[in-house]
DNA sequence: CCTTAAATTGAACAGTGCTCAAAATACTTA
DNA sequence: TAAGTATTTTGAGCACTGTTCAATTTAAGG
């Protein structure tokens, strides 16, 4: 049928994903080219296109290999953590991950732009995937919870993380001072665990949802 | 000089800035075009650099337009809120502004590349403004807190707003319930709040920085 | 009016994402 | 094996982008 004999369409993909994963992490979302990928895998921009569509469907692609190590990398936290505090792993397997793929890991939030569709199925999947990891801990930690309100919850619990990850990496409001973000996003996740646990036993104050 | 009579520096770098804030507005960061601004304002791409020298540049000039915006909405909130919950109406603020001018406002924060240089001192001035509104606030719940101890503690209630806000606007886990996210990050910067006030009033059990 | 200095211009350059008729390749059938 | 068919692969071409800078236009001074 045509195809080169050297590589099957998933080879290929997976190369395209790899080069291109590579010259992010070098460039940066911004300067990204599909072009220059196609260069280094050495192929031409014509079947680029053909494989994934658009840009958008390569940085998708892409983003999903993010994930994927991602979640690697939070299960092997996890992992090391055993009967230990395992949020607070996965709180650092959060920070480590963004610190030690900067470029790759801002390109999955940069992105989801504000006015575009939902992400397809396939990849909301790997989103999924680790935010499955993430509730199955708070559920651990508050076995009474009901699982809308571990949801709820972990939503909560995840974007505090991020903000907190979000501002490190983008040294936005350095001037307030030097603090350990590690250790206040982990502060704020107690807390609100705390938190958590307490309207549980005593029956909600406040309910979580308005 | 040569300069055209109808128009001064100052008020060129007015129009530009708005002129591209509104085609921000409409199209977004990625699409944005400097082309485009100058078209609509009716100079050269020329005169836009020599006012601007970059877009970077120019992009510079309309986030501290949306910093001044935002901080305006701040304040305005504030004086409604009074002698009540001004806390609150910081977060709704955030939340507000956010909502009603998205493009703008992921502009602020897309643009902070990973690996920029600082911004420069002029812009950095626009955002201390705004974080000193936090901080005074902040200030205010916990009076006897050490001035470090307010600064970190603001950062961290900022980040955690932000990344409330931040996922919200980006629709991302929606999978994980449609809860009010207004509310629940108000939830957290109480919980951070009571928690911060505990540690001032009977010594911190645990040094906010590590 | 002529000189001088500043402001304004826009063609030109190197790059981008994307398309699609044509070429190259492989598989199938005779 | 040769011809025919189906599928990849290609890359020039299109419309765009940010950026530069020699040339032009404009205004002020003498």
């Amino acid at each position: 049928m045509g195809r080169r004999s050297d590589h099957t369409r998933g080879e290929l993909e997976v190369l395209f994903v790899t080069e291109g994963r590579r010259l992010l992490a070098e460039v940066g979302v911004t300067r990204f080219s599909a072009r220059e990928v196609a260069k280094k895998v050495g192929y031409s921009i014509g079947t680029l296109y053909n494989v994934f569509g658009s840009l958008d469907g390569l940085m998708l692609a892409m983003n999903a290999r993010t994930l994927t190590l991602w979640a690697e990398h939070l299960r092997a936290r996890l992992e090391e953590a055993g009967k230990g505090d395992r949020l607070a792993a996965l709180v650092r397997g959060y920070f480590e991950f963004a610190a030690d793929h900067p470029k790759a890991w801002v390109a999955i939030f940069e992105n989801q732009m504000v006015d575009a569709g939902p992400a397809p199925e396939w990849y909301q999947t790997h989103v999924a995937d680790i935010m499955g990891i993430v509730v199955e801990e708070v559920a651990r930690v508050l076995p009474a919870a009901s699982p809308p309100a571990v949801l709820s919850l972990t939503r909560s619990l995840v974007a505090t993380v991020h903000g907190h990850c979000i501002f490190t990496l983008y040294r936005a409001f350095d001037m307030l001072g030097e603090t350990a973000p590690i250790y206040v996003a982990m502060e704020r996740v107690r807390e609100a665990v705390a938190a958590a646990g307490r309207s549980v036993q005593q029956g909600p104050l406040t309910p979580l949802t308005k």
